[in-house]
DNA sequence: GCATGCGCTTGATTATTATCAAGCGTATAA
DNA sequence: TTATACGCTTGATAATAATCAAGCGCATGC
């Protein structure tokens, strides 16, 4: 059902790298890829689980609340994996989905996905893995949410999208600002003000694009923590020694 | 290592339900029962997770941040476990956890735990499962963190607590409110004005005791949504069917 | 008892954020 | 081109929350 090309590279996903080759047939032979236009919404927070979600092509927003208030709660980006927790125990989503451009998304049924649980130990470790890294990302984000202001939460986003982008200094929001903003908690007006508030702190901002002219400046203001802004990373094949 | 009936209460937990009883013997061997007296804490956060952590008795705050700024993430109370991410992936908590009372405190070792994941399906399959839930937790309290003010973030605890007390409208408090206001994010003294914004809504409040006089008020003024308050409960034996 | 400490509350002030309202600039379509 | 729409910005104001300061009440210990 999903093309060669993208099978090769949904197999190099962690996720799907260590689990059996039955595994990854009962996948591939059951999934399929769609590709969706612009501000398509996937699925709606409180409806079943059906599906487990892989961003092939395009970004995904992952979202919540009502029409008066609502929120990001992540952005997704190929290749990344989204709401796997629901889907294995069966639940309802707690976000709605959708796509911030034209999206290829790969969409697993569910019962194979827990059914390979069930039967696959390396696909069971991996998914123990993902879970693992997703929990810890979303407390980070919960500790950054409490802990700090939206101009502290903004400096330390550009921050981790410089060295997302290479580190130059040069960062371009690839998202609309209001996706920003509600990705870091506030409204669109203040993420404006939190630009302008870091201007004395060693930034330059034109339209989407962002430079840090004084990168020691801005990590002042930031004070990034590790153990909040750092992403989660794979773990390492081995045990790390310790 | 551990008393008998220590070990018949743990293995009750949902993550030691459905593990082999090798797994489990690995454990109670291994692993060991504390006492600690109030206030102490058990570890800090970006110390490396050497144990599997499992309130037998008293209660556990999490909670992160430095001197300046401080915020409880979750309490814990018996029979619960705690930072099973940071041990399954070998890295570092993220949240420090001190003792809110005298409290029995279950270690086992990081590696037993690692190890029993690789060996015993039925042990992964319960941590998956645990992963899931604390997942959606946080994903709900991190949905709650920005979508409400704290006023109904109180609200919508004080009806929760409601219920895990039996539902009689009388609840008790069982922690310091200092550390409820934490929970909730926010100063004690915003909860103290919280806690009077809401006496016209239906409650009235005696030190540690509140009382809902008026339930249709308060959910009212809540609005309690499945989606954020509910809290996540273990999945059916069985699938459920749909 | 009395003093002390500490958690909690309340008031005053400030900081932070949201809301409402306008206007600017660019992209798109007629 | 012109009109329109829309995202973004800025200003003014209001709501929400934090900080600083004082005092109250209760527990603990002398």
């Amino acid at each position: 059902m999903i093309r060669p090309e993208n099978a090769a590279e949904v197999r190099q996903l962690e996720l799907f790298a260590t689990g059996s080759e039955t595994t990854f047939l009962s996948f591939t032979e059951t999934g399929f890829v769609q590709r969706f236009p612009r501000g398509m919404v996937l699925f709606r927070e409180n409806e079943p689980a059906d599906f487990l979600h892989v961003v092939l092509g395009g970004t995904v927003e992952l979202f919540a609340g009502s029409d008066k208030r609502e929120t990001t709660l992540d952005i997704v980006r190929p290749v990344g994996v989204f709401i796997l927790a629901a889907v294995l125990n069966d639940e309802v989503y707690l976000q709605s989905a959708r796509t911030l451009e034209p999206s290829d998304i790969l969409m697993i049924p569910a019962e194979k996905v827990r059914a390979a649980m069930d039967t696959d130990p390396g696909f069971a470790r991996a998914i123990v893995m993902e879970l693992a890294r997703s929990y810890r990302r979303t407390i980070k984000d919960l500790k950054g949410m409490k802990l700090r202001t939206g101009a502290e939460r903004l400096a330390n986003w550009l921050l981790r999208a410089d060295k997302e982008q290479g580190g130059t200094g040069e960062i371009d929001i690839r998202i609309e600002k209001r996706t920003l903003a509600s990705r870091l908690g506030m409204t669109p007006e203040n993420l404006s003000r939190a630009f302008s508030t870091l201007r004395p702190h060693g930034i330059e901002i034109d339209g989407s694009r962002v430079e840090i002219v004084r990168p020691d400046a801005l990590i002042a203001f930031a004070a990034p923590d590790p153990l909040v802004d750092d992403p989660e990373v794979s773990p390492p094949a081995g045990r790390p020694g310790r």
